[in-house]
DNA sequence: TATGAATGAGTGTTCATTCAT
DNA sequence: AATGAATGAACACTCATTCAT
């Protein structure tokens, strides 16, 4: 029952994580069925709970698997450069241009992830907590280099800058007619902090 | 049948708003029985029927309800003032500390409201762009008055200000143990985005 | 509570029968609502309770007023004619008649009535009984009078014409489009029983 | 989830059929509880969910398929035969006689299938004229072969014919304690009608 | 491994009935 | 007598999960 590694790399878990994220993006998860989830993927129901302990399962393990996967990315991004300017702004672009080419996944972390609070405290926690430090590692760097003002409490200001490039995410994701590029969103997010941040 | 101004008014449509609004806030909407709420209003089952359509009529007329007066508390308290940054001030201020002092109401808007993308669109749309408005208006405003950059677009901005305040208010209503104030959030918040936003 | 002569005159327990007769014909008795009668009538729905001990109490009552009020129509026609064979055309033109002027009741009487074989025994049976005699009197006339055959068993062929009669009613009641008359049914009727009961 | 022939003859299918046949003529439509008719079958509430679409689709399909059967099993006897007369005696006594030999059946055919007027109406139409119409095809068939009178209007008194005949069956099924058996009362119909139709 | 038929606990909603006014 | 707001028992139906094949 334990999922190892063999079943996470197997072909039908990633079939069925991705035809959930596109079921629960499109439903919301609790208006989805473990059925609509094993037709999409298709796999019989049982099939699931072969490679998921159950519903909540799957979900966190969206969670997880893309969590690790932006994580992932964005480290390697932010690597390219040692300005805390720069990797700010590399920052925001990536997370947009990430958000632009995975939709479904985008709209199950920010909308369905968040419809419960136990969730969010009990198993979203430590990735999650992972991610935002992100953030929070590149505003010690600037305050320490001297780049970002010191009177930023990064521990607070960390979360106020995800929710901003989140909040825009999410907006640019559940717009049908695309009213502006996420390309520009960026830009509007970096101007806002960079100027927002930077010591005098 | 219909809901006139007469029931919205009433007592009892008033108790079980209320209930309603501790109850999803702590077990979340889908997980919460109808039951649970009439007996936190302690008022029979059959009696929410005769004042709510049924239940998602319930989470809407919270969401609608207590849009209606955070705007109403919002919009008297930016006219207090006519400069510009002096309003984004207190706008950032006021929306913390009616946070603070409703954080069950608040807790219902930020997480149980978002789990449906679907209702997102049908229904929270008309009150939830009222509010977004106001933002905007300060933008437009202060850039007309020379204090904000003209480089910015009020329109993408207003929803990363929004992100931002509402992510800082969702993570202390979330926090069991509080590490910060709304108050020193609300500082923090001003700083960043009055630098960020304001003109050379 | 127990309902005497005096409520049972009144008027308002006379709008509420006909009321519920108008609900029950058209939606079927546990389709319609006991407010859905009150609305009929024009009183509230405790009202109803005055005069009813319930919901079965209302459907009951119509039937024993309905049945005394066809009894003693009938009876009063059969009280014309002292020939058995002219009483049984009487009877069959009457019966007929009788639906075609009362729509709504007869068919409460024909379809609701019977939707519980427990209702038909427990207590449509005296009343119903009562009516089922005055066919088997006219036949057992029939055979004492020679005008019918001795081998008619009166206690058997009643409830064949009765059923015979009811049904024709029963089509002719809910055809939209009435594709003949109760009259020509009912001289169908009478030639089909005249000639098959009368004595060569 | 849609019904198909594999589903309609399985196992499950029939014995939930049967169950629901004998707790609905028991205990009425209205009043069965559909974890009766699951007891009842020994199968889960869900499983009835499988093979049904609702509890109304329960007792159409009580309805059809019996029907079906009974239409079967009559014109099969009346193919027997080439004498209108007789014919007319075999529809007699077989009707009767299956009604004794699946009193159950019966009794949700008459008792419970008319308590709705729109049931009727809706559903019940075509399965029911195809049987009528047996009826008003030995009619006309004996009005052209001269056995019967030619001022016999069929299309009338099919349902004349049908309901007396019904008639007697719903009363031999609810009575209790039989007072006469189903063969006495054929041949009572049988001297009945045939004298009332046969031509001088 | 994979299936999908079967399960049965769980819940939103209805509506007959009551009773304070 | 009359009202109609309030009650709460009752029930059809859903769907996550299991397990025999």
């Amino acid at each position: 029952m334990a999922l190892n590694a063999q079943k996470i790399g197997s072909d039908k878990y990633q079939k069925i994580i991705q035809a959930a994220t596109r079921v629960f993006a499109e439903k919301g998860f609790y208006n989805s069925k473990v059925s609509d989830v094993a037709r999409e993927a298709q796999v019989a129901d049982g099939t699931i709970y072969l490679y998921f302990k159950n519903k909540d399962d799957l979900l966190i393990s969206i969670f997880e698997e893309s969590m690790d996967n932006f994580t992932a990315a964005v480290l390697t991004r932010l690597a390219e450069s040692s300005d805390p300017v720069e990797k700010l702004g590399n920052f925001i672009h990536l997370h947009l241009e990430l958000v632009r080419t995975h939709q479904d996944t985008a709209q199950v972390l920010q909308v369905e992830l968040r419809q419960s609070s136990k969730f969010m405290k009990e198993y979203a926690g430590t990735k999650f907590k992972e991610y935002l430090s992100i953030i929070s590692q590149i505003l010690e760097e600037g305050i320490e280099k001297g780049c970002f003002r010191a009177s930023i409490n990064p521990f607070i200001v960390k979360r106020a800058l995800f929710g901003a490039i989140d909040e825009m995410a999410l907006e640019w994701v559940l717009m049908k007619r695309k009213k502006y590029t996420t390309e520009a969103a960026a830009k509007q997010l970096c101007e806002l902090f960079i100027e927002g941040l930077k010591a005098e």
